[in-house]
DNA sequence: TCTGGGGTCCTAGGACCC
DNA sequence: TCTGGGGTCCTAGGACCC
C-alpha cells in the first residue's frame, strides 16, 4: 500500500486529498519526542519522510495537517484489504500491516500486468486505497520491483530480465541491506547491484560472511530458491512494549513503576491473545541513545502478569544497579519484551499437527 | 537536528552434555 | 594427567524492516 496510514486516514477526511498530510503526534510543549509515521506524497515533496523526527517535519512542512495515529483503524482497514485480495490469489502471505505477497500462475508478463491492474483498480474503487505492485518469479525481486513502482505503479520483471532490472539500482534497494551494510560495501567501492557482480567474491565474503554468496547470486539474476518462494506464515515469536519518557529520568522509583505498568499491560495483551511466555527481556535506552538489555529464561511457560512483572522489575533493577556509580546516565526509553511464546494448551496443537501430518502421509 | 513503537533474524561466547 | 569433536541452550548485542 502507498503511504498507508495517511491513505487510511484520507478515507475519512477526503477534503485533505492532494494536500500535505502527516500521521504522527504534532510536536507541542513537552511531548515533542516523536517521529513521523507516514507522510502524504505532497508532504514528501517538501522533504518529509517517515521515521523523521516530528520537529524536523514541522520545520519542513509548517502548513501540513497532522493526524494522530489510530492503529485500530489501520488494523481494521488491513483486514478489509486482505479480504479483497483473497478474491485474486490462492496464496497470500501478509508481510506487514501494509504489504502482502500474492502467488499466482499466469502465462505472460502482459497477463500479470493486467491482473495487477485489476486488483489495483478494485482497491481504489471499493476501498479508496492506492497501492503499488511488483511482480517476478522471485518473491524478493517482486518486492524490489514494487518499491520501484511506488507510488501507484505496476512493475513486472520477467525472469530473464532480472539482472538487467536490478543492475543499476543501489545496493540499499535489496531488503536486508541497510545503512551499515551499505557503508561497508561503499568502502570497497560497491554501490550498485552491478558492482556486486563485479566485486571480488573474497572481499565480499570478508565483509559479509556467507551472505555474500546469496547476494552475489541475486545480483546475477539467479536468486537462491528460498528467495523465489513466499515465506511461511507463523505465529508471533515475541511481544514487546516500548515507552519513551517525556523527559529523561534517573528516578529509580519512577522507572520501576513504569516497568511494572508496562509488564502488566503486556501480560494482559498476551492473555487476550491466548499466549504463554517463557522468556523476559528488559531493555533500557540511555540518554546517549545506547542500549543495554538483560533477559531471563523462565523454567516454565507462564500466563498472566505476576511472573512478567516480577522478572522485568528484577531485570530493570539489575540494569540500573550496573549503571549506578558508573556512568549514571539518565533513562530515555524502556522496553519490556516477552518471548518463547506458545499458544494456550501448550503442546496439544503440536500433537494434533503430528496426527494430521501422519494421516495425510497415508 | 533529533531520533517511536512493534517486530524478525543473525552472531558469538560460555556453560554444559555426550 | 591431559585431552577431541559434536551438539544444545542461554545471554547479549546488533542490523534491519515497516
Amino acid at each position: 500500500m502507498d503511504a498507508y496510514y495517511v491513505s487510511a486516514e484520507l478515507r475519512d477526511r477526503p477534503e485533505l486529498r492532494g494536500t500535505a498530510v502527516i500521521v504522527g503526534h504534532k510536536p507541542e510543549g513537552a511531548a515533542n519526542r516523536g517521529v513521523v509515521l507516514s507522510a502524504s506524497y505532497e508532504a514528501r515533496a517538501l522533504g518529509v519522510r517517515s521515521a523523521m523526527p516530528t520537529v524536523s517535519a514541522m520545520r519542513r512542512a509548517p502548513d501540513a495537517t497532522w493526524i494522530p495515529p489510530d492503529f485500530s483503524k489501520y488494523e481494521r482497514t488491513a483486514r478489509e484489504i486482505r479480504k479483497l485480495l483473497e478474491r485474486w490469489a490462492d496464496r497470500i502471505v501478509p508481510l506487514s500491516i501494509d504489504e502482502a505477497a500474492l502467488e499466482v500462475e499466469l502465462g505472460s508478463p502482459e497477463e500479470v500486468a493486467a491482473w495487477a491492474r485489476d486488483i489495483q483498480t478494485a482497491l481504489q474503487e471499493e476501498l479508496h486505497l492506492p497501492a503499488s505492485f511488483g511482480a517476478s518469479p522471485y518473491s524478493i525481486v517482486a518486492k524490489i520491483a514494487c518499491d520501484a513502482a511506488k507510488p501507484g505503479g505496476i512493475r513486472v520483471v520477467a525472469g530473464d530480465a532480472t539482472q538487467a532490472f536490478l543492475g543499476p539500482l543501489p545496493v540499499s534497494a535489496i531488503p536486508g541491506i541497510g545503512p551499515k551494510t551499505t557503508e561497508r560495501l561503499d568502502r570497497i567501492e560497491v554501490r550498485t547491484i552491478d558492482d556486486l557482480v563485479r566485486a571480488p567474491i573474497a572481499a565480499l565474503r570478508r565483509l559479509l560472511g556467507e551472505y555474500a554468496d546469496s547476494l552475489r547470486a541475486l545480483a546475477a539474476g539467479r536468486p537462491a530458491p528460498e528467495l523465489a518462494t513466499l515465506p511461511e506464515g507463523s505465529g508471533p515469536r515475541q511481544r514487546s512494549l516500548d515507552r519513551t519518557f517525556d523527559r529523561d529520568t534517573r528516578e529509580e522509583s519512577e522507572i520501576l513503576q513504569r516497568v511494572e505498568q508496562m509488564a502488566t499491560e503486556l501480560a494482559e495483551g498476551l492473555r487476550s491473545e491466548g499466549l504463554h511466555y517463557q522468556n523476559v527481556v528488559v531493555r533500557i535506552r540511555w540518554e546517549d541513545f545506547t542500549q543495554l538489555q538483560k533477559g531471563h529464561q523462565l523454567s516454565a511457560a507462564h500466563e498472566g502478569p505476576e511472573a512478567l512483572v516480577r522478572e522485568s522489575a528484577r531485570l530493570a533493577r539489575e540494569l540500573l544497579e550496573r549503571e549506578r556509580g558508573h556512568r549514571n546516565r539518565a533513562v530515555r526509553r524502556l522496553s519490556v519484551s516477552a518471548g518463547e511464546l506458545t499458544a494456550r494448551r501448550g503442546r496439544q496443537p503440536m500433537l494434533e499437527e503430528f496426527a494430521s501430518a501422519a494421516a495425510s502421509d497415508k
